[in-house]
DNA sequence: CAAAGAGCGGCAAGCGATTGCATAAATCGT
DNA sequence: ACGATTTATGCAATCGCTTGCCGCTCTTTG
């Protein structure tokens, strides 16, 4: 009774004094455990596994949590636990529209699983990339790359020592989703070859996105097949500004229809064209990749394989998460269906 | 001599050993000092104040670090530093395109000043947002707050606690960064009265936003100066989907010009105007604000009030790091200008 | 040549939380 | 009524790293 009373006595003296907000750093544990008069362990536990306390006990911890305004520290609960509650995300460029749905769908799932979304810009760049990925080793839980411009070997040992899950990226052993441009860039073959064009132009990513080579990849075999004759030009950025560049190449080549890289791209080739006087879809049919926040309301609204960009940050997530749980063993390869989305940026071939 | 040849020696057998990878773990900083000979303490220094360590430990240390690949545990430095390296930028939606560019600049100042960002989307929930602000209290450095939807108190008790800066939010003793579209609303006033027009509609933002009210104030000040005269109609979510009952709504006033809240809700109306036949400009002019991403090449080009986006997420994190490093006393209140854009979605009145 | 530095490196005490183990009190079984 | 459980809590080690303080070895210096 009397060491009860003690407690309490002590605890009306700290509360006086902290909620002043004890001039100087936050309220710890131990700053809890005193006011409740327990053990540090008991607060610990009361907060991650209640029924493990007394009721009662837990009752008057939770009293001292809010009158302390006590959040636990992070940095501290992963030093024991090894798990840091952070996911690193990775993607080349965040002013790209592209990724915005990206981060959103990833960002979305990670909330829901009670993990912080650390979103890191590589800035299109392998040395930065690399660094990032690798300082997330030791501090996050896992990591998602999006279109990495990591080589295979390097992405297979990182993949090997983390939890990683990477988007449009397809690398043996490691977990990845893949947004299925090919099948769309064969729909818009077939699209433009209704159209009656027999002649177009790939206009090209950055040189090393392995998205690019396989949609030229894709383009070209769906070309021979259907008879419409590709050529490539390129590398550019995946810039509106880049844009202009390539629709001056485009200008030049003997094309009829671009099939352009993605829609930032094409979005900036539309500006370009309708300055040097080239009517889309009139002179030129124009079609893009992605479908990302501007292609429906562009001028003209742009044709462009659409994908389901959102979703593909939810399933990486997922599948990360996954990995998490379970120690490895889950489904690790995931594609995720395109179509091509026709609007008026293509048209009937010019005669 | 020695215990020296002893150190070599033990430090060869390890390297065998962990170039295997170590089954398990990473290394720590004790199987570095373990590997160069040293303690741990050394091989601290030697990571963080070279200075201090003699030139030929700190390469026997970094070469050590190399083969084991060595990465510092942000978790555990930020233990004993207090300091974590993260900076939280909270904005109310991550998808709408107007926090790109804030992110963007964001992102930059932080990078180069050896930060990183911690993403989180408070989807415009003012509990979702308060207890993200709590959780940065103890796991970041400091907080970002992209048009806050908290209220002036709890924003000035947490900016009393934590380095903090708001973006559009003007709250005494809060260091805030002020886009000044207020002075983009005068300017836009002046344009409509000079193509002619006098009945004007104000498509309203979300009903506790800052910046909405802080709009309207300015239409309605001008407007009253300038012989336009304004009314209000909304509050609608910043949304693009927002944007076809918004359109809905100014057709069914007698305005023959709307200003937007914002370009999303802009861009949103643009459509549904066009599906009801409303030909803009010829019969509404449409002025939005921000000047995102889109605005410059929808259907018709969006006048819009132009704000310095990313520099603003750039001077956000500046101010910010100012109050890191000298506690606190810096500049705690900048604003931006705006201008207006003219483009094409504004016009003479209809006679 | 002894005293005083300067340069380097080690020891050990934390940082704030988690957790296995131990202890004490309460409850149970027979 | 007493040993066996169960329940509730405290103790202390630990996670990986930083940092103040101490001590040893050489140089300088008067």
């Amino acid at each position: 009774m009397l060491r009860r009373h003690d407690r309490n006595h002590e605890g009306v003296a700290l509360t006086a004094n902290d909620l002043t907000q004890r001039r100087g750093r936050a309220a710890t544990i131990a700053d809890v455990a005193k006011l409740a008069g327990v053990a540090t362990s008991t607060v610990s536990r009361a907060l991650s596994n209640p029924a493990r306390v007394n009721h009662v006990t837990r009752q008057r911890i939770e009293e001292a949590v809010g009158q302390l305004g006590y959040v636990p520290s992070a940095q501290a609960r992963s030093l024991t636990s090894g798990r840091t509650g952070v996911v690193g995300v990775l993607v080349p460029d965040i002013a790209n529209p592209f990724y915005f749905d990206l981060i959103r769908g990833a960002q979305r799932q990670l909330r829901a699983a009670g993990y912080a979304q650390l979103l890191l810009d590589t800035e299109e760049s392998h040395e930065i990339e690399s660094s990032m990925v690798e300082l997330m080793l030791k501090n996050a839980d896992g990591v998602v790359l999006a279109a990495s411009r990591l080589d295979d070997e390097t992405l297979t040992a990182a993949a090997a020592r983390q939890p990683l899950v990477t988007i449009n990226r397809d690398v043996p052993d490691v977990p990845t989703v893949i947004l299925d441009t090919p099948e769309g860039m064969r729909q818009t073959v077939v699209h433009l070859r209704s159209l009656g064009h027999t002649r177009a132009v790939f206009v090209a990513g950055p040189s090393g996105s392995w998205s690019s080579a396989r949609r030229w990849e894709a383009l070209l075999a769906a070309g021979e097949e259907l008879g419409v004759e590709m050529t490539m030009i390129g590398p550019w950025a995946p810039t509106a500004a880049a844009g202009s560049a390539a629709a001056d190449a485009v200008i030049a080549s003997s094309a009829t229809a671009a099939v352009v890289f993605n829609d930032l791209l094409a979005i900036g080739m539309l500006g370009r064209l309708q300055e040097r006087g080239v009517r889309v879809p009139l002179d030129l049919s124009v079609v893009g990749c992605d479908d990302i926040f501007g292609a429906s309301f562009c001028n003209p609204p742009l044709t462009t394989v659409s994908a389901p960009i959102e979703e593909a940050g939810r399933v990486a997530v997922t599948m990360l998460l996954s990995q998490l749980g379970s120690a490895g063993g889950s489904r690790s390869r995931t594609v995720l269906p395109t179509y091509l989305t026709t609007r008026e940026s293509s048209g009937p071939a010019p005669t």
